[in-house]
DNA sequence: GCCGGGTGGGTTTTT
DNA sequence: CCCACCCGGC
């Protein structure tokens, strides 16, 4: 097979680069996935075995994208594709008894890890009001994915001995996990790291047993990620990565595009490729992508150009409400279809997931299918983490969180009192929980009947782990239900207030585990560690529309794209200018968003929409101003509708926020209702806007203290606004 | 110890 | 709105 035909020049370059670091810079579009999968299927060609290759990439969905594709490439040599954490659970299982620990351990999620953060800061006696468990669950992992010379102090509140406290907390969480027999997230990381870097003997077996790794979405790596693949690669020098400083949108959780930067340090002679011709857009929707970006800080200017011609303009169309919104995208998705586009080529996005309700909605009264990518997830619902808990705790006995998590469900006469006796017990004798349940040794303090508890749910275990113990996960689930009669009691409890049915969910769970066991031969431990790594479940499908954020967009493309939603504090999220470039970030995900569509782009705005139960008014993003008016086509009203009264109420602390950091937008300060001061014509309540977002002079509509009505064009008039606090903010138009 | 109802706050985004 | 948490009656 001919592994550069059809190939630009500058893909060819690194599709055929063998040996030696390479950086490949590649923008949204420019075909990215193909020179990874080519490269690596041209290294096996050469003579590099399969599994001496490793590609690392983001999500589980690119993983097997990638690994499909390369095996077609090579007749079905397939190299090893994993996400970092992923492939860091692989080493583990096999190496961990390097850093002393077990390798049959379990995998804490991100609500696992929180569920311990709870019962240490309960155990410790900390007021969670000050130390809430959020933010320390959040500072762990911030640290611990942070570079050494910029490690995180604690913003949160602050108490008497707070520094030693939390200290004492972090020192507390990472032996508690140890002694669960459990990694989080973040420590499959750093102990992975740790372990390459205090192990010459492990390092020096996987030095040579990976000669070739590969990086995907480089931009969004943090720290420990660099330097897991620095030390692999340490010997070979072959390491690969590939990326686009402009699709950084996790810079959240750590990641860090300087990784560009560090790896340019760190390998002063790589070869560098830039792709920047795009094979998958048209020029309207290239224009507006890139003019989202001119304005962010410190960026290398790319020009994306396509040769697809300029195609449709982008569609920018508001709605009165979010009703309205949703019921014209559902509306569209029959419209496109009418229009040639397949179903499933048709992708819903959003900023935040809250947003897809209503869509959903809309579309089920239309009777139109859809598959949400991620979501709010069929994996934390109580049900579902229940019987997992079960599951874990036979995987791995170990594991205190999984055990008090179903010692008493269901209800089985154990209350907290108890619980919390048991685990000091534990504790203070320095053995597992599970091994003083097996024991029976339960604190002489408690009472007869909770003991009599206790013994029954000693009973429980040892009987499930009779039958259960090397079962595979779908036998083991059937052993769980059976014994603990966890469905029954289920469908015992009032079902009103539960949006979904809980025995339904247990069904699928069921169902999923069979067919893992029955069709995969997956065993148990894979199954559970399939369940916490692994977040979509459905593969694509013609019926359906696909709903997804931007954030699990990222990677994938569609003929027609439709972004709901974009208004200020949304896209840019209010939460954004909470961090120094957060506003930089929300303009990266917005153009993250823009290049998934290949050659419909439409972007909705409402008016007002429904946020905590309670309606409230939106603006458009400020970003749409940016957008090129000749790419851009305009729909619906272009004056918000506001409600007088909610305006009033909102109008205080949005002044203060908008005047707080944002160079972005002085325009945005003036809306309806906005009062404003003219040299000549005095003071007057704003009444209404016009064009302000579609590239033209923005005209603005002014009642005045003498009854006079004025249309002035903003940008020239001389108008000053007036905070809420009488206090003169000085905009300069 | 169990449960259901009331209350108050809000977690953007995900491996 | 949806949830996590608290409280009081059983």
């Amino acid at each position: 097979m001919n592994l550069v035909g059809g190939l630009n020049k500058e893909q060819q370059t690194a599709v055929s680069h063998r040996s030696g670091p390479l950086c490949v810079i590649a923008g949204a579009g420019s075909g990215k996935t193909r020179v990874i999968t080519h490269r690596i299927a041209n290294l096996i060609a050469h003579g590099v075995p399969p599994d001496a290759i490793l590609g690392v990439t983001f999500t589980n969905r690119a993983a097997k994208e990638m690994q499909e594709r390369v095996w077609v490439l090579t007749s079905g040599a397939g190299a090893t594709l994993a996400t970092f954490h992923g492939f860091c659970a692989r080493l583990l299982r096999i190496e961990a008894e390097a850093l002393g620990r077990r390798t049959d351990f379990t995998i804490y999620d991100s609500s696992d890890a929180l569920d311990l953060v709870k019962s240490i800061v309960k155990d410790m006696n900390l007021d969670d009001d000050l130390a809430s468990p959020w933010a320390l669950a959040e500072f762990m992992s911030t640290k611990r994915n942070a570079r050494p010379d910029e490690v995180p102090v604690w913003e949160g509140k602050r108490w008497p001995n707070a520094d030693q406290d939390i200290a004492a907390f972090e020192k507390t969480y990472i032996r508690r996990l140890a002694e669960s027999n459990a990694f989080d997230f973040d420590s499959l990381l750093t102990e992975s790291v740790r372990m390459l870097e205090t192990c010459p003997q492990v390092l020096a077996r996987w030095q040579e047993r990976l000669t070739h790794v590969l990086v995907d979405e480089f931009q969004d790596t943090n720290y420990p990620q660099y330097q897991l693949v620095k030390l692999l690669t340490a010997k070979s020098k072959n390491l690969c990565v590939t990326g686009d400083p402009d699709q950084s949108i996790y810079t959240w959780r750590g990641a860090d595009p300087r990784n560009f930067d560090d790896f340019r340090r760190d390998y002063p002679s790589a070869v560098e490729v830039v792709l920047a011709q795009n094979y998958r857009s048209t020029n309207h929707i290239l224009h507006c992508a890139s003019a989202v970006m001119r304005t962010v800080a410190g960026r290398v200017p790319k020009n994306l150009w396509s040769e697809l011609g300029d195609g449709e303009p982008v569609r920018i169309v508001r709605f009165t409400d979010d009703r309205d919104e949703a019921s014209a995208v559902a509306q569209a998705v029959l419209e496109f279809e009418g229009d040639g586009f397949r179903r499933d080529q048709i992708a819903i996005m959003f900023r935040v997931n809250a947003l897809s309700l209503p869509i959903e909605r809309a579309l089920l009264e239309r009777g139109l299918r859809y598959r949400v990518l991620g979501g709010p997830e069929f994996f934390g619902r109580q049900e579902v983490k229940d019987l997992l808990g079960y599951l874990r705790l036979l995987a791995n006995p170990l594991d205190a969180q999984a055990l008090l998590r179903i010692l008493n469900v269901p209800t089985r006469g154990i209350g907290d009192r108890t619980a919390e006796s048991l685990a000091t017990a534990a504790r203070q004798q320095g053995r597992p929980l599970a091994e003083l349940i097996a024991a029976r040794a339960w604190p002489s303090t408690l009472t007869k009947r909770a003991q009599n508890s206790l013994n029954g749910f000693a009973a429980l275990l040892d009987k499930l782990c009779d039958e259960a113990e090397s079962a595979g996960p779908a036998a083991a689930l059937d052993a769980v239900l059976s014994l603990t009669g966890y469905a029954e009691w289920w469908s015992g409890r009032s079902s009103r207030g539960h949006s979904q049915d809980p025995l339904r969910n247990i069904g699928q769970l069921l169902a999923f585990a069979r067919e893992a066991e029955d069709a995969h031969k997956t065993d148990l431990r894979t199954f559970l560690e399939q369940t916490t790594l692994l977040t979509e479940r459905e593969g694509s499908d013609q019926e359906k529309v696909t709903l997804l954020t931007v954030h699990s967009a990222k990677g994938l493309e569609y003929d027609a794209v439709i972004l709901v939603g974009v208004e200020d504090d949304l896209i840019p999220h209010a939460n954004a200018r909470l961090s120094p470039g957060g506003l930089d970030e929300e303009r990266r995900l917005l153009h993250v968003a823009m290049t998934r569509a290949r050659k419909r782009l439409v972007l909705t705005v409402a008016g007002r929409r429904v946020r905590f139960g309670r309606e409230q008014a939106a603006l458009p993003s400020r970003f749409l101003r940016d957008l090129p008016s000749d790419a851009i086509e305009s729909y619906g009203d272009d004056s918000p509708t506001y409600d007088f009264q909610e305006e009033e109420e909102s109008k205080g602390s949005r002044l203060v926020r908008e005047s707080s950091d944002d160079m972005d937008d002085p325009v945005l300060s003036v809306k309806p209702g906005t009062r404003v001061r003219h040299p000549d014509y005095g003071q007057g309540l704003v009444s209404r806007i016009r064009g302000r977002h579609l590239g033209l002079d923005a005209s603005v509509t002014v009642n005045f203290a003498d009854d006079s009505e004025r249309t002035l064009i903003l940008r020239y008039a001389k108008l000053t606004v007036i905070d809420e606090s009488d206090h003169i903010a000085e905009v300069d138009f």
